[in-house]
DNA sequence: GTCTATACAAAGATAGAC
DNA sequence: GTCTATCTTTGTATAGAC
């Protein structure tokens, strides 16, 4: 009988499978990030996490559910870091931009695919993808509300792009930026670094100088 | 007799066949661009172009050989704005930023996908995409020269990465900005429009305000 | 040069033994 | 739960008629 008509059961019954079940969403991540989903072939799943193919829709009944799965658990790294941030009361305007730059250069330094995966998986195919992120997370956010609050004058959503532009894109542009010999790999790490300090500083010349 | 063989008699002859071969790259340019490489059928190709699967073969050998075509066009297309201006010595500092703002702005308007294809292909496949982009054409560039002499104490490539990020992050993310509802698919392209203003403005903070 | 038909390989899914 | 073997579909490439 088929896994997924009993996981229920087992779940409640058994805490010890992670084993197998784990091992192969650990490998579909590593594929799957890798080429992404049309490029990936079960087969270099099954042969990545060790196992048989047929384990595969054993568990998660076909390539579409499996990367499902994954696809959201990007997705939602993604967010995790600028939901948060931008919706914490306590912390002021300056504390939340450090927060966000640091943050999100720790979560793409220890994974540089991140992006470009989730971002293209959902331009190819739109349909793995109608999730729909609690609508006005953000554009009720205390974020918004304390730029609004400092410079009236500037579209938030503008600013936003801009900060997530200056952290984010570097990731994503990478193998162009080494193909046209602007940066090696070996720089890379020490660029993004640095680019903790001077993210911020120049966001503050945008809001403080006029 | 297959066409590659006899490719030079032809354009030497008849200068008038543009049609079929055209076509059929008309067709991959859109194809491929929507769905990136793997998930193309040549099939779709094929339809698309309204002709024969077999006329595909017949002209550019194999799916692999046509992708390299249209991939190198759109990595063209990404550096054409770029270079250029970047290599300009007879441009102000000022006028190269506000040129490669409006200038790209320009081009992805016209070609939102351009980015995004380009760099998730790169980073799937990087086999398809061994090109060496002239070395140092831009890390001796005018550009590069005249931010170091305005602000010798700003890395230039720390500098241009921010100024892309800002420019093209926006076409990169349009999809999850959009999920997370920070725009609507109406606002994008009078945002982007803004953008041209904006973005040039917030450089200019940046580099004038210490 | 263009088409139809088809060969051939790759990849997703499943049956059934253990 | 896990494996081997196999079915079926899909996709690339080619042969050969016109």
């Amino acid at each position: 009988m088929h896994y997924y008509l009993c996981k229920k059961i087992r779940s409640m019954t058994t805490e010890k499978d992670k084993s197998t079940e784990e091992k192969i969403k650990e490998a579909a991540r590593i594929v799957f990030m890798k080429k992404g989903y049309s490029a990936t072939r079960t087969r270099d799943i099954a042969e990545e996490a060790g196992l048989n193919l047929a384990l595969l829709n054993y568990y998660f009944r076909s390539k579409e559910k499996l990367f499902q799965q994954i696809m959201m658990e990007k997705v939602q790294m993604m967010f995790s870091v600028l939901f948060p941030i931008a919706n914490n009361p306590e912390t002021s305007l300056e504390e939340k931009i450090t927060l966000l730059v640091e943050n999100y250069i720790t979560l793409l330094t220890k994974n540089p695919d991140l992006p470009l995966f989730v971002l293209s998986e959902i331009r190819n195919n739109p349909d793995h993808f109608q999730s729909k992120l609690g609508i006005n997370l953000l554009k009720d956010s205390s974020l918004i509300k304390q730029l609004l609050e400092k410079r009236p004058d500037i579209n938030p959503i503008q600013f936003l792009i801009s900060l997530l532009g200056m952290t984010i894109f570097p990731f994503v542009a990478s193998p162009l930026l080494q193909a046209a010999n602007l940066v090696t790999e070996n720089d890379f790490g020490d660029m993004m670094e640095q680019r903790r300090k001077l993210i911020p500083m120049w966001i503050n010349s945008i809001l403080d100088c006029r």
